[in-house]
DNA sequence: TCTGGGGTCCTAGGACCC
DNA sequence: TCTGGGGTCCTAGGACCC
């Protein structure tokens, strides 16, 4: 029997969130309505678009360049700082409407939901995706789509046809029609590099793709060239995947810096400051991470990273800091660092503690004290306690995650 | 006023063992 | 001194997604 698969997109998440904060909190201008975008902080060189309203499309204003170049083409850009406690809140919202309507819900993203609706009727489907799209503007003030399909990777297609506040059907025996004439970057999974190659070898759309013998295209990408193969002929059978039913696989933060540091100390400073947030949060997953790695971004954009393996799993904040030191000592080749990022990988369980024939009190003592300062910090706030090292360093105690501090709840009626 | 942050997966090469 | 192949694990980098 055939699925029905339905793909929940927020139109413009971030700007549609802001507006509608904006406006149930007494502002009377719609962000939407005007050349608006959600941007980061230029002055701590943070400063890319994150999200634009329609009519700032029409400047030619794009997802990921530069505030500077944002503003070239429109002046009069209307910027607003990102609130991400506040999306958290408005996602939520939206998934709770969504559980309404199917048990399976897999969250892709912060504003992208796969719902299974197998249990409706293909001459429904519709109908109950119009239903859906119309209660969420409604009820929480913002636009989607919806895309439909019988499977994932069509029904997320379906969802990126037109906007905004659609409902789209995309059924294999509509992609000739839908699907085919469109770009080869329009393809899930085809980004801008592999689309320049395939442009290279005289393939623009996705039908041209869907065309192109699939062994040739393996040959010359490998089991990525497969995969986008059957993307283009809209063969995928992958299952939604609940919440709660995958498995985390690693975990990392990382920030650019304000300036570019030249200094060891002050970097391995920013590298604490990641691990105040990143090791807890991986103990609060229930996690412990056997692989570390540091990454660096230069000041000329050039990046490495190096990877370390533990004869042993830890979540212990010192014991981690020590080892992403350590790495960053090892590869830091003495240029001006702009950016940097610690990571976690082969993630074991917690509580599957490995016994040691020589019990280590120094470790006991650390993994008590972590406990003690998750506590006191979930009790006091995240600043009760701050390690001495940052009492009198430029660089913040914590970075990365989330700080949104002044959320009030989300009201969902306008 | 040049270019964010959090993820996943794949590849190629090397180490090491049998 | 030179020559194998298979399997597994690790590492650095790069592609993609949002």
């Amino acid at each position: 029997m055939e699925r029905i698969i339905f793909h929940v997109d927020v139109n413009s998440a971030y700007l549609s969130w802001n507006a509608v904060w904006d406006l149930q909190h007494g502002s009377s201008l719609d962000l939407r309505t005007i050349p608006a975008i959600v941007g980061g902080d230029p002055e701590s060189r943070h400063g890319i678009v994150l999200a634009k309203s329609s009519p700032s499309k029409k400047y030619g204003i794009k997802t990921g360049e530069t505030l500077f170049s944002a503003l070239m083409k429109c002046p009069d850009l209307k910027i607003v700082p990102p609130r991400y406690s506040m999306y958290l809140k408005a996602s939520d919202a939206m998934v709770e409407i969504l559980r309404e309507y199917s048990p399976v819900i897999e969250r892709y993203s912060i504003d992208e939901c796969f719902m299974d609706m197998c249990h409706i009727r293909k001459e429904d489907a519709v109908s109950v995706a119009t239903g859906l799209k119309d209660r969420i503007l409604k009820e929480l003030g913002f636009t989607v789509n919806v895309g439909i399909s019988t499977g994932k990777l069509l029904a997320k297609m379906a969802s990126d046809l037109q906007k905004p506040n659609k409902v789209h059907t995309l059924y294999k025996e509509e992609m000739a029609q839908k699907m085919w004439p469109l770009p080869i970057e329009d393809l899930f999974m085809v980004g801008p590099r592999t689309a320049e190659k395939l442009r290279k070898m005289n393939i623009h759309t996705i039908g041209q793709l869907a065309n192109t013998d699939p062994s040739f295209l393996h040959e010359r990408f490998k089991k990525y060239g497969h995969m986008i193969s059957c993307y283009a002929r809209g063969i995928e059978s992958s299952t939604v995947k609940n919440e709660g039913t995958v498995e985390m696989k690693g975990m990392g933060n990382s920030t650019t810096l304000p300036f570019d540091f030249t200094d060891r100390i002050s970097c391995h400073n920013v590298l604490l400051s990641i691990g105040e947030t990143l090791v807890p949060r991986l103990r609060r997953a229930g996690k412990k991470a056997k692989t570390l790695s540091v990454h660096i971004r230069y000041s000329d954009f050039t990046s490495i990273s190096m990877q370390n393996t533990l004869p042993f799993s830890s979540d212990s904040t010192s014991l981690l800091m020590e080892e992403a030191c350590a790495l960053f000592d090892d590869m830091w080749n003495g240029e001006p660092v702009r950016h940097l990022g610690i990571s976690f990988a082969q993630l074991e369980d917690r509580f599957r503690e490995q016994l040691s024939l020589f019990p280590d009190h120094k470790s006991e003592k650390m993994k008590k004290m972590d406990q003690v300062m998750d506590l006191i910090r979930k009790n006091f706030g995240e600043e009760a306690l701050i390690r001495a090292t940052f009492l009198h360093s430029p660089v913040r105690a914590f970075s990365g995650g989330v700080v949104e501090k002044d959320y009030i709840f989300m009201n969902s009626h306008l």
